[in-house]
DNA sequence: GTCTATAGAGAGATAGAC
DNA sequence: GTCTATCTCTCTATAGAC
């Protein structure tokens, strides 16, 4: 089994994710990961929003790694790009839509009330489109225009994600990648 | 003032897409309406989850009138789409990034949770695919490519909305309404 | 119907034995 | 460091006076 702070780091993103950050008790993370409650001040003194920063950040970077394993197996962007949201879509069906983006949830309930929370969600989205507005630049596309493809693709995944949850179908996630690579597409090839 | 009871839904309604479902106490909501309250439980005797459900119906149906209002203004389909991320993004500054999709928090937390909630979110997404999807075959596009359109434009505001909120700029609105124009223009004028 | 008071459960957080 | 017990606060929900 796991060291005890793994444990519950582990189960908070799970819980975080599905269930949010205020929806999600202290006392069912702890029971959850079979560790005692005390456990939980002992190695996040900062309380709920300590843990809350460190889950965001590791989910942050877990996805992150995610996407530069896919990158660094397809043989172009546009197929990487592809493949992402395609095993996206494979997730949502595989875990019953329960999992999603390791953030939204929590990013989209502390933006206005939770400022260390806001914060470290904005770093993470930072993370994922410099990576993203990298490989853009590398693929051909110019540099002032990386980073508003890397904002539109990003937000059509995380639109996508909210809108197959809640309607708990892959067909928002299908119609994002087909639009993610018409974007693409118009792009490296500018009409006349 | 306005009537007890619309005080409160319209309270709810601000809290629940600000600080999300979990997030907001009923207290609160009361309290902010100043409405006693008893008269919470007296007009929705099911309790939050009832009063969530009317908030998200609500929320949904002025947001679809408010893009009705839009594309009856604008020229063309495009120019009205182009017009609804605008004025999105506008809000988002007015506000100070306090409002943007009015159900979209709630969405995302009780997807996996509260299946009552999950549905009604749901009802509102496909009100507004089904309105949008009208629109796309009225400007020209083949009915079997109107919805998975429909989809990613819906998919591209909403992850904008999470974006913008949590980066506190209007930078990924921009970038989606582009991607939006964009993809619209392919589906317009298909290359050969 | 309006409003107050409170029940009962559960939250986050802490103290202290071991 | 591990774990239990408990403190205080807030939550949803209800009872009942007016």
């Amino acid at each position: 089994m796991a060291p005890t702070r793994e444990r519950i780091l582990i189960t908070a993103a799970e819980l975080f994710r599905r269930q949010g950050y205020a929806g999600t008790g202290l006392k069912q993370v702890t029971t959850q990961a079979e560790a005692p409650f005390g456990s939980l001040y002992h190695f996040w003194p900062g309380g709920k929003e300590q843990l809350g920063e460190e889950v965001i950040r590791t989910g942050g970077a877990f996805f992150l790694a995610l996407y530069r394993a896919i990158a660094d197996e397809a043989p172009d962007l546009p197929t990487a790009i592809g493949d992402f949201f395609t095993g996206a879509g494979e997730t949502l069906v595989a875990t019953d839509y329960l999992d999603a983006c390791p953030i939204a949830t929590v990013a989209g309930e502390v933006a206005s009330t939770h400022e260390p929370l806001r914060a470290a969600s904005a770093g993470v989205f930072e993370s994922w489109l410099a990576a993203l507005s990298d490989d853009l630049e590398g693929a051909g596309i110019p540099e002032p225009r990386a980073r508003p493809i890397a904002l539109a693709l990003v937000a059509g995944l995380e639109g996508a994600f909210l809108l197959c949850r809640t309607l708990r179908s892959t067909e928002p996630m299908d119609a994002a990648r087909a639009a993610a690579l018409t974007v693409l597409h118009a792009e490296l090839e500018p009409a006349p």
